[in-house]
DNA sequence: AATGAATGAGGGTTCATTCAT
DNA sequence: TATGAATGAACCCTCATTCAT
């Protein structure tokens, strides 16, 4: 896999550019500043992109790919759409926080771009979007979560929570290790917040008396 | 409540403001076109704002600030925290839905602004969010919510749901009506997805042998 | 007639914008050299013109504009269209060699530039244009210009010949005195340059033989 | 005559240059089109020609050259000055006519741009230029044009004439057919416009009385 | 209080031209 | 000889902001 000197060139100007667009954002970022940064002309940075937006645009796309591709290699081998769902979770997570320059542009700068949506890019992160539509309706019609889901519901909150957590971490420094949360997450949307859960099972009394088993408590309410 | 002359031409701009920078965003926007719009000359609304940006940061203070009021009327009157956070679950689908370019204009482009954070707008979103933080941590201290939650997490899943429901009409159009989302929303959160919340404490095989109880199967996985 | 300051810096601009235009070209003319020259920041300039090329185009209209109405005043008291033809080469001869910079401008850089075509000023030169072409049509009408002539091939000549040699005034230098030659291209285009006019009339050679008269030689061919 | 790949090469740079500089301009064409048209790269045209300008110049060359040489081998066949000048107005037209690019360029962007008048290929326009002024004192030393005549100014107005039709038929599309013109031109140049040429002679009215011969009418007035 | 008028400061973009290979 | 690749050097234009009136 030889590596000419222009995609090498590419890939500097690509990695300076996200580097700067992250730290300062997008507008207040100057050409001749990703130039100088890269040590390239500025000249040059228009031989390898047309636009200052369309470097914005591609500098998302290689390691968006990989992350694609990672997905698809993986999640043939799990087994169970509540551990598909994991994954995605956690590859999300792993993505974000592992390359925090990158998910600051998309997540901060990217994301609510009505341009953005055109791009190759963001057609990338649409398969991984849909990819996890796809786990989650696999589990509906297996019958592992409940029938009458909505299924982009659950998606938006696993990807809103995601991100929120994602740019909360970016904007105020915590939390500092968003991977950690993967099973919170996936507990929480799994089974949901409501006390009694373990509650109820733990809440069911069993007693043997005159030989008899006898379970006291009710399934349904917390609680006593 | 009389409005003078100079409030009531400070709403106004505010208000074209809004308009244009929801529509066309923050960059592309020009003082000239906001002063044009609100029938002033561009040297007047630097005499209501000091910089462009300290009009966009203004915009959003007034409806923030009824919000906030708002909620801090009504929940004293709800009882129970399941009934709390969807009334504030429901406060914002509602607020985001009836005020589009205030939503607009919060969601993408003022909360990925670090500067914005600094702000007397941002200061009264925050109060909201503390609001339901409270809410949720009254919830887990009474027993209702499960005793081990990250009530951290808890908010950020709802406001990550409610904001990511939000921009995706914002941005796609779809779906049409969030505020119809409010009760999948707390049903989700409270309950979780996993089918067989009532099918696990069925698939509790208890049996009794050499007189001691013994429960067989796991509490976690449903099926057979 | 007050003139306001901003009708003199526009005019101000217009001036030095002629100069510089007309020694350099339009190409190699910056708006910083113009803005310098004229005293005022680069930024005014496109205060008075949206663009470069707005600019280039508003130059010539002052100046023609008068010389359309100057035109308009001065031909109703002349009489016969001669006079008139004569008044209008004289006029254009005189505009270009007392204007020169307009004259260049005009001449060298806009007649041939087809967007030139579609101002407001190239629809006042061709508003002379049509006055020297119905003066040609009133003379053919009158029967002081031959019949059959196309009167747009007169004017093609007329204007032909004054730009011809308002163009090697400007690039060669001669002849240095092109009003002069009023007189000369008016007699030329009015009676032609064949040696013989007088010669024909001269060359009837008028016989009485025999009580008749004959007339020998033909009208239509010089020769002796 | 073998024409060598680096011959062809240039002519095709040449061809290639002369359509799109014709069509779009020297300021709005670039290397960049012109190599892409020419099928080489951009380096290669500056191997055959020093600079974009140079490459504008040597354009013209050698349609022009194939005309002088043209006009030299015709103009000793054709008797009389006013034949020879007659074929060298229909030379110019024909010239023009059948190389609408060639006439384009020469006459709406080279005739005005004082560089070209030290290139070659303008010597060879003043060369074609010689020959129609020897030609015309030529008829003057002959007695066939009028003597006191200025030959420079019978030759801005044929070349002005010629130029002025050539250049509304690219400007404005008409006439269609400027070849046409070369019987009007000459026959107006010749005879000139006013009526009365026949109509002089038409209105004079002998008389014979008392033996008398007697001329009435003025010969140098039309009309009686 | 209101604004017409002016501008400083800057940035993206273009392209003719060069040169090592 | 041919060119891919690189760039130096400009320039037009925008616009937030200021200030005298």
């Amino acid at each position: 896999m030889v590596i000419t000197r222009k995609e090498a060139r590419r890939n500097k100007i690509i990695t300076r550019a996200l580097e700067i667009f992250a730290e300062k954002g997008f507008q207040e970022t100057t050409i001749a500043e990703i130039s100088k940064a890269s040590g390239v002309s500025e000249a040059t940075v228009y031989e390898y992109f047309n636009s200052k937006e369309e470097l914005l645009f591609a500098i998302p796309e290689e390691i968006t790919r990989e992350s694609v591709e990672d997905f698809k290699k993986i999640l043939p081998y799990l087994k169970g759409a509540e551990h598909k769902v994991r994954a995605i979770v956690l590859g999300y997570l792993t993505l974000y926080q592992n390359n925090p320059q990158y998910s600051s542009l998309v997540l901060l700068q990217l994301k609510n771009n009505k341009k953005f949506q055109q791009t190759r890019a963001y057609e990338l992160i649409r398969d991984i979007a849909r990819l996890l539509l796809d786990c989650i309706r696999e589990g509906i019609d297996e019958g592992v979560f409940k029938k009458d889901l909505d299924p982009y519901l659950i998606r938006s909150m696993l990807l809103g929570t995601i991100e929120h957590l994602c740019i909360r971490w970016h904007l105020l420094g915590v939390p500092d290790n968003i991977v950690a949360y993967v099973d919170p997450i996936i507990n929480l949307i799994m089974d949901g917040m409501r006390a009694g859960d373990e509650g109820r099972t733990l809440s069911i009394h069993l007693s043997i008396a005159d030989g008899k088993l006898t379970a006291a408590g009710t399934a349904g309410e917390s609680g006593e």
